[in-house]
DNA sequence: ATAAAAAAAGCAAAAAACTGCAAAATAAAT
DNA sequence: ATTTATTTTGCAGTTTTTTGCTTTTTTTAT
């Protein structure tokens, strides 16, 4: 077998599968793992491949992992919150909550709609001031450093004394049976007095999260007016949804 | 497994969920946890995601990096920050204004010290999250676009809630007469809050400001406890302060 | 203050990578 | 066709990397 031959093969390989151990491909091709790893170490010389320890994986693998200095799944969140921005209406009085979602929410307000927003956020509160017609008011309190937004009792207190007309919220994990679920109690906590102080209450999650659970649940599905995801409503991967009183955008 | 299939697997799951543990890292890969609590450690090094205690998150959700484009007299307000910073003392309670003096006082607040701050500014309140050991308290309120500052009623509220070791403000104008003015209304309202929530004020000023003064006073020059410029304290320019009963640094 | 959980450090077994080398295959030259 | 030079391949020994386990230290929660 000529060595071209046995690099195409590995190659084929590394694409169909987007990452192959030298092992495997010493058997297929029946040759010593030397003649392999040899091969391997020329085609990532050659930027054809990647090799790492103990095989080889695809380019197009390793550059879309390179680029996760942006937002993971950046796309489909923009194409959420370009949703949710037809439910925003002038003089509107609305809550905004943290994470990427909510955040390219905030990206995507338009420049002349006149709102008023709430947010416990961090980044958000930096975003939304660069909105000229919108009034930003930030609930304080305790800021947590891995999320950067306002928590505690203080934060659940201040929600306490708003009434917003939509919240825009995101959720760690989000099921029809067991609802919005949380790693973390204290999100829970505030998420609850979040939803408490608004009038409708819209979920903003990429389909991903659909049917993921944890430890601490914020709410029943019930308590969302309407659910944002990058799916086409008709989707059949909502259906499970569709049992409940839930709008789905 | 390849070691980046696994790590591509956690980031992955870091990222949609924005938060994982490491425990339910390990049970989905089925590695040990010492390996994932390695990758874990790895990924943070190359600035993929974040690890804290017991799991990793998302670096969407930290840091979006505070980057000031240019500040004036970056120097100068540097050197009175360094000064500042001499003053704080571990476990202390301290309330931090806006504006860039005291944004560099929040840059250079050192990783190790123990401190509970309180700030008004979204900039600063953004910087102090990157500080491990220190507790950040932000008084909500509407936000001013310009100040990126919290203000208003509710702000003033808050504040009344509070009180600190010291705080440190920054002013508009200052001068050894007429005391700290400022040429906006609402500004001195939230000012006189600080001031009053405080057991000590600092005064934080680029020796430019002297000596110069506006509409709304804030407080007289002997509300303030300490005044730290760029010059050294024996400074002429310095003279018509020291009749006060002021600390000059 | 105490107990539980997580992180860090050290260690050893296993897997993989590297090295040099000799045999085999290929190509080139006479 | 035969010899020679070059490349390729497999092998053995050594080094490095990875991984899970145990023990110790640190952190967190009660």
């Amino acid at each position: 077998m000529l060595k071209e031959e046995r690099q195409r093969t590995i190659l084929n390989e590394v694409e169909l599968h987007n990452r192959v151990q030298l092992t495997d491909i010493a058997e297929i091709l029946d040759v010593s793992i030397d003649t392999v790893r040899r091969d391997v170490k020329e085609l990532d010389a050659e930027n054809k491949l990647r090799k790492v320890h103990g095989g080889a994986i695809s380019l197009g693998f390793i550059s879309s992992s390179t680029r996760s200095t942006s937002v993971y799944a950046l796309d489909r969140k923009i194409a959420i919150a370009e949703k949710a921005v037809t439910l925003l209406k002038d003089g509107g009085v609305i809550f905004i909550d943290g994470g990427t979602t909510c955040m390219e929410l905030a990206r995507l307000i338009p420049a002349q709609l006149q709102l008023t927003c709430f947010t416990l956020s961090l980044p958000v509160a930096m975003e939304l001031v660069s909105k000229p017609n919108t009034t930003v008011i930030f609930i304080g309190g305790e800021i947590s450093k891995d999320a950067q937004i306002s928590m505690g009792s203080s934060t659940i207190h201040n929600l306490s004394e708003i009434r917003v007309d939509y919240s825009f919220i995101g959720t760690g994990y989000v099921d029809s049976r067991y609802g919005l679920t949380e790693f973390d109690w204290d999100i829970v906590q505030v998420k609850k007095a979040v939803i408490k102080s608004s009038k409708k209450t819209v979920l903003l999650s990429i389909s991903e999260k659909l049917n993921s659970q944890h430890r601490y649940k914020t709410c029943d599905i019930n308590a969302i007016n309407t659910m944002i995801t990058e799916l086409d409503p008709e989707n059949n991967l909502l259906n499970l949804f569709r049992n409940h009183d839930l709008r789905i955008l």
